[in-house]
RNA sequence: GGGGCGUUAGCUCAGUUGGUAGAGCACUACCUCGACAAGGUAGGGGUCAGUGGUUCGAGUCCACUACGCCCCACCA
């Protein structure tokens, strides 16, 4: 960081400059939903991108006068920390060990076999892990000058965030909107924890279609294709549709699957596809969601064989579900089958196929697409667990139209929301099973018989939140009781972690306690997001608000894009194309990376290209240099009356209004494009130049203006580059508050001045004398023996009005100006002094 | 398969309600002049993806096509 960095940083933060005033009313008061950034450790060039494009507003609203609620969070909470925590001590969490001490030190990067640690250690490693990773982002933070008020940091997994979420939860369970279910859910065979349908990503697979026969009780077979024919012994039925002439005598009869010899039945349903495989499919549990609906709608009895952790179990053929025409064969082919994972379970059966001669053909390479948890490296697998759900497909509608009750920015983002919510075909299932979360707040009865009671739901006081059921004991019971019959067992499972920082806006605003203060935060005014996070982290907040109390959690919703590298790709660790943010700033400096964010628009991914900051430092340079000038004009200003000077505050009155109206319809790249323009064109390259032999004579209209012009110019540049602007305004400028405190620029502050054209009249004639120099190839200064202007004769008495300047700005001796009515444009004949360069 | 977005100068992109194509970078030439060489001045460079339509007039509105990207669905 340098000096002048450091120095405002500080600067703003012991005046306080970003705090929030609890004082001042709703009305008047601007709440941002900050992103609680994922804690990981990994800094990116993305977090400056987005995280610049929402200061930039806050900086444009705090300037506005408004009351700014800026607050930052960190989501510590969920798996990015248990990974972290798991690579960099080489340990696993294992619940059932006691805890080992608080003197237990652990080194970082231990070798050989993973050590196993208590609940409890593991999280106060994550815990400590995390301080450290926050205090790394807050000083990337402070360093990009985003405008947070520090004071009012949380974190997802800290006590306050356990809270909310905890009794959010019990609300939940009051109204009947959350469910404890047994049932077949996504789950990741590694990390072994049921995941939602909104963390689920489609990845493109190589496998094989296998045509495989199926006997007939009735007698004869039946050829069907799978590309998981691992799966048979799970396999529950056959459906055909109702129409195909192939299988219609079929319906209603048993098929009998290949060396299992399990009766089952052929159904139809108008969902199989007859054009697909040979138009008859087997249904399993549980290959894909698809066989999940056809199970429910037969309600048969599940065969399930893979477990939790993606090897398939061992089953009693011949008992209860497990219906076997040869239960010895069945379980002996079950033998070889058990204990491996999915791919040599697969390899397995193929070769036991194929000694029986059950399939037809050489099987069919294909790539198809795959359900993969988006963290997660192996398929999904459906499994029957039980698990917490929250209740969404039945709001389909009414969250379609919370979501209507949000300005979207820009307003495509709101399509993304609409097709996300159109497309729910699951509840949300809410409890993980992980360490490093929020617990779920609830215990169970265990019966007289010692079997866990999943009816009997034990729920905390509300007093006692946050708990943990692990450790703590349900009101009315005794620690001893816990796991005994008659006793209790706590839930072992934790949140989603959506499922807490989709309760951002209430952590924040002291919910529900704090009514005073709640009042005054919520609903807020804006969520600051990414697009790819639209289904999750707005839904799910959109989701919990409207839940909760009705309520739409923000006004409006911001959505930024990401930072692809320059081949479009998006940046990743594992490819190396990440680029490390504070390599970047020491470069170019905090306002140069702040100028790149805020050339891209919002909700458009952008690729890094670092071009766009040398301009950003280019402009600070300009900024500084131009105020030098204007600032280190000797005497006093006074009225506003030289027709040139009355032009550029016309100029700059149009200005102003244009700019503020690009804020206001957050484009703060195209209000950005045009301050730069008005800056660079208008104030630097022309009225600079023209308005110095007044300047150095004291011209008091002209010093009036210049000052006006350069104090406008800062303010509206403050919010993108606020470091360079700062250093300008209190120091050249000696202003006493901070420029990121004024008011923001209004056209109403301006005094009277109109550009009637004068301005372009002069431009237009400079412009021509300076070409004339510069074909010439001689200086700018280089002197002008006689110009002369021919026009028509409005142009030209606009001109005279501030012929004054431009002669003396291009150095002209004599001028004279020529009367043409049929010209339109005025033309300049410039007659270089002698000696005329060769 | 459904939906969304994009295609403008070599590169990255602006082009608000239809009215003579813009900026920065890169390139060329010149200029150290009393803010600025992390600079200044001037200049070259585009049949606005294609086709058709509406209009006096289309980069802009409409339809179709091509290519690219994204989301969702399918996923036997």
């Amino acid at each position: 960081m340098n000096e002048l960095e450091e120095r405002w940083q500080s600067y703003w933060e012991e005046r306080g400059i970003y705090r929030y005033d609890p004082a001042r009313g709703r009305d008047e008061t601007f709440v941002v939903d900050t992103p609680p950034p994922t804690v990981s450790g990994v800094l990116h060039i993305g977090h400056c991108y987005s995280f610049t494009q929402t200061d930039l507003v806050v900086r444009y609203h705090r300037m506005r006068g408004e009351n700014i609620f800026y607050p930052m969070g960190w989501d510590d909470n969920g798996l990015a920390t248990e990974r972290r925590v798991q690579n960099m001590f080489n340990v696993r969490c294992d619940p059932s060990l006691p805890y080992e001490g608080e003197d237990l030190e652990l080194e970082r990067g231990a070798d050989g076999q993973p050590r196993s640690l208590s609940r409890r250690k593991f999280i106060e490693l994550c815990d400590a892990v995390v301080e450290e990773d926050e205090r790394a982002f807050k000083s990337l933070f402070e360093r990009l000058g985003l405008s947070c008020d520090w004071t009012q940091t949380y974190t997802t997994v800290g006590r306050r965030s356990r809270f909310v979420s905890q009794l959010s939860f019990l609300h939940l369970l009051e109204k009947g909107e959350a469910e404890l279910r047994d049932a077949p859910t996504m789950w990741d065979i590694d990390f072994q924890s049921a995941i939602a349908q909104a963390e689920v990503e489609d990845r493109d697979k190589e496998g094989s279609f296998y045509n495989i026969r199926f006997g007939l009780e009735s007698g004869g077979s039946v050829v069907i294709a799978t590309t998981r024919p691992e799966l048979i012994p799970a396999c529950i039925a056959l459906v055909a549709h109702p129409d195909d002439e192939r299988y219609r005598s079929l319906i209603g009869t048993n098929a009998i699957t290949p060396l299992f010899e399990a009766p089952v039945p052929i159904v139809a349903d108008e969902g199989a596809e007859m054009e697909k495989g040979t138009g008859i499919l087997m249904v399993c549990t549980f290959g894909d969601a698809a066989d999940v609906e056809w199970w429910r709608e037969l309600a048969v009895p599940v065969r399930e064989i893979i477990g939790r952790d993606g090897r398939i179990k061992p089953v009693p053929w011949g008992e209860a579900q497990w219906v076997s025409n040869d239960p010895a064969t069945a379980a002996e082919h079950h033998a070889k089958l058990s204990g491996l994972t999915i791919n040599q379970a697969q390899r397995e059966i193929v070769a036991a196929l194929e000694m029986a001669g059950a399939i037809e053909g050489e099987p069919e390479k294909l790539r198809r697409p795959v359900k993969f948890y988006e963290k997660g490296e192996r398929p999904l697998e459906f499994v029957v667990t039980r698990q917490w759900f929250v209740k969404i497909l039945d709001k389909k509608q009414v969250l379609l139209e919370q979501g209507r009750k949000v300005a979207w920015h820009p307003l495509v983002m709101q399509k993304r929301y609409e097709d996300w919510v159109e497309g729910l075909n699951q509840d949300w299932c809410v409890s993980r099973q992980r360490y490093f979360g929020v617990p779920i707040p609830v215990w169970y009865g265990v019966g007289a018989d010692g079997a866990i009671d999943y009816t009997n739901v034990i729920v905390p006081r509300k007093e006692d939140l946050p708990v943990d059921p692990s450790a703590e004991t349900p009101t009315g019971f005794r620690p001893e009781q816990r796991g005994e019959p008659g006793g209790f067992v706590g839930d072992p499972d934790v949140f989603d972690t959506w499922g807490t920082s989709s309760l951002t806006p209430l952590i924040v605003s002291g919910w529900p306690d704090d009514e005073q203060r709640h009042r005054a935060l919520y609903p807020n005014d804006l969520r600051p997001q990414a697009h790819d996070i639209i289904r999750t982290w707005a839904f799910y907040t959109i989701t919990r608000a409207y839940l909760e109390d009705g309520s739409v959690p923000w006004k409006h919703a911001a959505i930024s894009g990401f930072i692809l590298d320059p081949d479009r790709k998006k940046m990743s660790k594992s490819k190396g194309n990440v680029v490390v943010p504070t390599e970047t700033l020491d470069q170019f400096g905090s306002d140069a990376v702040r100028y790149w964010a805020a050339s891209g628009r919002l909700g458009w991914d952008s690729a890094w290209d670092p071009k766009v900051l040398k301009d950003g430092r280019r402009l600070a340079t300009k900024l500084l240099n131009a105020a030098r000038l204007v600032y280190g004009y000797e005497g006093d200003a006074g009225e506003v009356t030289y027709p040139l000077d009355r032009a550029l505050i016309g100029r700059l009155r149009a200005t102003i209004a244009r700019v503020t109206d690009r804020w206001d319809a957050w484009e703060h790249q195209n209000a950005l494009g045009i301050t730069e323009t008005w800056f660079w064109s208008d104030l630097c390259d022309n009225y600079l130049e023209l308005s110095k032999g007044r300047a150095y004579r004291s011209d008091p209209s002209a010093i009036a203006t210049l000052r006006i012009a350069m104090d406008v110019v800062l303010r509206l540049f403050a919010p993108i580059v606020p470091f360079i602007t700062e250093e300008i305004w209190q120091t050249t400028a000696a202003k006493a508050d901070s420029i990121h405190v004024a008011s923001w620029p209004t056209v109403g502050e301006l005094p009277a001045g109109e550009d009637e054209g004068c301005f372009d009249a002069a431009v237009a004639v400079l412009t021509q004398v300076r070409r004339a120099k510069s074909q010439a190839k001689v200086s700018m200064r280089f002197p002008v023996r006689h110009l002369g202007v021919t026009g028509p004769e409005s142009k030209l008495g606009l001109l005279k009005l501030v012929m004054d300047d431009v002669t003396e700005t291009g150095n002209i001796a004599d001028y004279e100006l020529i009367a043409d009515g049929a010209a339109e444009t005025l033309v300049a004949d410039t007659q270089l002094a002698e000696p005329e360069p060769a």
